[in-house]
DNA sequence: GCAAAAGTGTTGTCCTTACACCCATGC
DNA sequence: GCATGGGTGTAAGGACAACACTTTTGC
């Protein structure tokens, strides 16, 4: 563990290039992670927010974050918020951006690391604690606390591009998809309505799909095929594999 | 301007959802950030280093970084640390990651945020004061401080993408420049040789060239004609320019 | 039998690639 | 006059976009 600067600072002897004595000489900021997770039901895409416990911010929806801890990586705090609100570890995380306005928080000055996370809000392992935690549809949230909403919106656009350069929908889908849904993931993300035969033919030629036997059911119209992704497949080919492009 | 923490938080009282009694108890971080700038020269992507100052990297080369600054944001700490030592502010200049390994600094955890920087190394207003900082080869660099070896090799994979989304390399050549060497610098970065016909096509016929009516000089061959690019053009077309792919 | 969505191929267009010869300059 | 790289067009192949009819299921 580090201790505080003032601790360290009187026992080491003076040296104009002191590793310790220079970082003791930079102002400490207290550093947040907030996470972005994203999910997909009913045809939107979603986002897991809650209601923020600030007074400031009352009734105002905000992102999932916390604080970081000392000698914790920022991977660590993102992925220990986000076990600890969905109970979900082996998921789909990466850092975004960093925020830095000195006043984008009104107990001070602290700087919060984004991270974005995809996963399927059906997955049994998905346990929501806590009942202000909720799903919303992206395009209808707004007004939310701190700059979250700038954060949701720059997300946002980190997505559109990221889903086009891998194929990243699977992780907001079950294990088992019809390429109906695959579609209606794209088509929610990027805005857009695709062509269904060009749709299937492009994800059929890219070879990452898994024919199941099986057939979707409950529907009230002829079922669809059900898919798996395939991971090993898609591990060997993305070294040669540029993109998705709608 | 917000006030240290301690100073404020005796005037307020208590509540168990008070912003400013939350945000003192985080832990809180000494905050850098590290500039990786990039040039172009010999038909190379270059990148600007310095020799470390701390004993534990005696001789070892480490990119341009300072402390952030109370109150500062990270993109103005960026911008004073490229200032200070290029003396240039007028230069792409973006945000790429942000690094948090606890053991990343010999003096203790210190977080530093990452930015990349595109400057033309011919530029009249490059000063560089410092007899220590040096422009170096990016794939002859091994070996630096710190972490900023894994820094570098981020910032380059980030390059390669990044140009063949916008194009970005415009900055790393003077204001007039022959196709010849807006070829050399997409060359350079991605690793690969390409078609000079097929190249001049694509960039003609993206519109963002203005022909002067300038030659190259001091050429030791037929000389190539200048271009300028076409900022406004640029802006124009922008919002339906899906990319550069090579 | 009707509503609703699944499944399936072909064609034209556009973009990308591959490729070779003459030209202007310095020495 | 020769070495060096600048400048140019065309043809073939591959990817993408547009488009309609039949099938399966629930009700």
């Amino acid at each position: 563990m580090i201790e505080p600067n003032h601790v360290i600072a009187n026992n080491i002897a003076m040296d104009n290039n002191d590793a310790q004595e220079l970082v003791n000489s930079y102002t400490p900021v207290p550093l947040t992670v907030d996470c972005v997770i994203f999910g997909f039901n009913q045809n939107s895409l979603m986002v897991l927010l809650i209601k923020s416990d600030l007074k400031e911010y009352q009734d105002k929806l905000s992102l999932l974050g916390d604080k970081v801890h000392a000698n914790e990586d920022l991977d660590s705090a993102a992925l220990r918020v986000l076990k600890q609100r969905t109970g979900m570890s082996d998921v789909f995380l990466e850092q975004v951006h960093t925020f830095s306005k000195p006043d984008r928080h009104p107990g001070g000055r602290v700087v919060t690391t984004v991270y974005a996370s995809l996963l399927n809000t059906k997955h049994h392992s998905l346990l929501l604690h806590d009942n202000e935690l909720k799903w919303h549809t992206v395009n209808q949230v707004n007004d939310m606390a701190f700059d979250h909403q700038l954060i949701l919106e720059v997300c946002i656009k980190w997505l559109q591009k990221r889903i086009q350069e891998q194929p990243l929908a699977f992780n907001l889908l079950p294990v088992k998809f019809s390429l109906r849904q695959l579609q209606n993931v794209y088509e929610a993300i990027l805005n857009v309505k695709l062509d269904r035969r060009n749709f299937r033919k492009k994800f059929a030629s890219m070879g990452f799909l898994n024919d199941t036997d099986e057939m979707e059911t409950e529907v009230t119209h002829r079922p669809g095929k059900l898919y798996t992704f395939d991971f090993i497949q898609y591990q060997q080919k993305k070294k040669n594999f540029m993109g998705i492009d709608f």
